[in-house]
RNA sequence: GGCCCGGUAGUACAGAUGGUUAGUACGCCAGCCUGUCACGCUGGAGGUCGAGGGUUCGAGUCCCUUCCGGGUCGCCA
């Protein structure tokens, strides 16, 4: 039976008990997270969220009543014990624990609430996902997810007094605005009042906090829930939370660059007691495609990508030489000491893989034990195998692995990503090496095929470089953005840009993407309008939350570091969310909804 | 929308080529046990093999359809 705590009050958390409580009377409340009943000894384990400290009954010491009410407790049962703290002694330590060097003499039992069998074991890693998320109260009583969010609250902190300590001042901004029809897919939300209309979920603050620069607010912040109805990937939750800070009278990137360079470092000191570089490497854009076939490159290994253009231009390989004579490329990565590691069946997966990034297949050359092992060799004469093996420095036992493609940036992709798992499945890098990078010098514009025509690569409020403000109407492909994406491990964790604020310039980057008057004032309005009236030149950038955290706890599950999160059809395993609604609900909102959907 | 992986007691998993009563561990229930720490020992209960259809004398296993979960490409200015 459960009893009432009656006042009684608890003194310390389970995980802080230690030797300097030796004598001590203490009151722990908590999970029982393991019992051995050893018939006239038992030991529970308590646990809360500080970890677990281990209580004994034991008739020497307590009443032969309390021991037998110790023995129907079960896991998962809620009790507070009273007891004295008893230093162990010989080969009671358990050195395995932190609180192993004392355990508790209990004198009192309450069982505060009692508890089925949970679904899933508590102290076990491992069960389904679903079920864990269905359950998602008691995966949180898990010690991995508990760390995961007591680090998430302390980064918070550390952002939190870090801005405020450079100035920054919190601001919130709605979360029920209006729709824009650029980037990502909204949330909409019924109007009751004005039936048909709809609000939108943000999908960041950026208009606010602009608007907020030119309001004079000097420099914002905000830790920002966000929304994107996109579909969900190990790193991508419908909503999730952005860092979202913005900056007045600064139209350097550096300014932006180096106030988040000493925030990422305070964190990872204090997180990690990592020391990261107090300046990050600088890449263009262009580098970071080109040498590692991606805007996000993970830099804790080499493997770069090199260029076999002229090396193999006068090939008789079909493949090579159809790419080269329809404008395109062949490139390589060289894994080393891969030649034997990589069995033929492998390989073909290889193939298979870089095929679902757009391009024909994959041509390999390698170095082997046995001898040299080629995907082409029959098509070319040893001397141009020699020339590829010069050219990309391979050793004994390396091996290359070529793509072609009429199209630049299908090569390099397919080998970015191709790069990017083979360095985890050879293990290239170790968990603890953190690389951190700025991706600089994007491309302002974008060519859409959908749309035929340029578009903006950010968006269309990002001030280009000044040196390339010359190009905007005569050559857009050349223009480079002030815009900067912070990554880390090759993971994208945050971007941002300075921002146009001269009307000229933004007439000009209206006219590039070939807006017209009605368009601009039909899509971007109030804000269009807002900058008329004195805008100081500002930018900013915002991080990926959920992302850094991830980072932080060694993850690559963004589930992980939140605390009630969607599955991948955007659904809640938990509360069943999204539901159907009441009719009346519908009617209010002026929702009809059809009879025989689907 | 495409592709890949998965679904077998409460949980995690094993079940070559189709063949007796579908196993193992943990958990659960009952009993024993005074120094355990993933306590141990003895016994027990527990299964729509995701669902439907098909092939077969016989299907967890083979075929088809479908549902669910995960990953990924597209998508995410």
């Amino acid at each position: 039976m459960a009893e009432l705590l009656n006042g009684q009050k608890r003194t310390l958390m389970c995980g802080e008990v230690t030797t300097e409580y030796v004598g001590k009377t203490v009151t722990l409340m908590g999970w029982v997270h393991r019992r051995r009943d050893l018939g006239g000894l038992i030991f529970l384990q308590l646990r809360d969220r500080s970890g677990i400290s281990q209580a004994v009954f034991d008739t020497d010491v307590c009443s032969r009543e309390l021991l037998e009410k110790a023995s129907t407790i079960k896991l998962e049962y809620v009790v507070s014990i009273v007891g004295k703290v008893r230093r162990r002694i010989g080969n009671n330590v358990n050195p395995n624990m932190k609180t192993g060097e004392i355990e508790v003499v209990a004198e009192e039992l309450k069982i505060l609430s009692e508890a089925d069998t949970t679904p899933f074991s508590i102290g076990d890693d491992g069960a389904n996902e679903a079920l864990r998320l269905k359950y998602r109260y008691l995966d949180i009583r898990r010690e991995q997810l508990q760390h995961n969010l007591i680090v998430r609250s302390k980064i918070c902190q550390i952002i939190r007094n870090y801005l405020s300590d450079n100035g920054f001042i919190e601001v919130e901004t709605p979360m029920l605005g209006k729709s824009t029809p650029e980037g990502a897919r909204d949330y909409l939300v019924p109007s009751r009042i004005r039936p048909g209309s709809f609000y939108a979920l943000p999908q960041s603050p950026q208009i606010y906090k602009q608007l907020l620069m030119i309001g004079g607010m000097d420099k914002y912040y905000q830790i920002a829930r966000c929304f994107r109805d996109e579909d969900l990937r190990a790193n991508r939750q419908p909503e999730f939370t952005q860092v979202d800070l913005e900056m007045s009278f600064v139209d350097r990137e550096e300014d932006v660059m180096q106030l988040t360079e000493g925030l990422l470092c305070k964190i990872f000191k204090e997180i990690r007691n990592v020391d990261l570089p107090t300046r990050f490497t600088r890449m263009s854009w262009i580098d970071c495609m080109n040498l590692y076939g991606s805007d996000k490159p993970d830099l804790r290994f080499g493997m770069q990508i090199q260029n076999l253009d002229d090396t193999v231009k006068n090939t008789k390989f079909a493949v090579f030489q159809n790419a080269l004579s329809a404008g395109g490329t062949v490139r390589a990565i060289v894994l080393k000491n891969g030649a034997d590691k990589l069995s033929r069946k492998e390989l073909d997966k290889l193939a298979e893989f870089v095929k679902t990034y757009k391009v024909g297949g994959l041509a390999w050359y390698g170095l082997g034990a046995d001898g040299v092992k080629c995907s082409f060799s029959k098509a070319v004469d040893e001397s141009e195998l020699e020339e590829i093996k010069t050219k990309l420095e391979m050793q004994h036992g390396d091996i290359s692995l070529i793509v072609a493609d009429k199209n630049w940036k299908n090569a390099v992709v397919a080998l970015g990503a191709l790069r990017c798992r083979l360095a985890a499945k050879f293990e290239l890098y170790k968990s603890g090496d953190f690389a951190c990078l700025w991706v600089v010098d994007f491309p302002l514009f974008e060519y859409s095929e959908e749309e035929g025509r340029f578009v903006a690569m950010h968006h269309p409020f990002t001030h280009p470089k000044n040196e390339d403000l010359p190009f905007m109407l005569s050559d857009p492909s050349r223009v480079r953005a002030k815009a900067y994406d912070v990554v880390i491990n090759g993971d994208e964790i945050g971007g941002g840009s300075m921002r146009i604020y001269n009307r000229e310039v933004q007439k000009t980057m209206f006219e590039a993407l070939g807006f017209t008057d009605e368009q601009i004032a039909e899509r971007f309005g109030f804000f269009v309008d807002a900058f008329k009236y004195g805008t100081p030149p500002h930018g900013g950038l915002a991080l990926g939350f959920d992302r850094l955290v991830m980072v932080l706890t060694d993850t690559t599950n963004i589930k992980d570091v939140i605390a009630f999160p969607k599955m991948q059809n955007a659904s809640c395993m938990m509360t069943e969310a999204p539901a159907q609604v009441d009719e009346k609900q519908l009617t209010e909102l002026r929702i009809k909804c059809e009879a025989g959907d689907d």
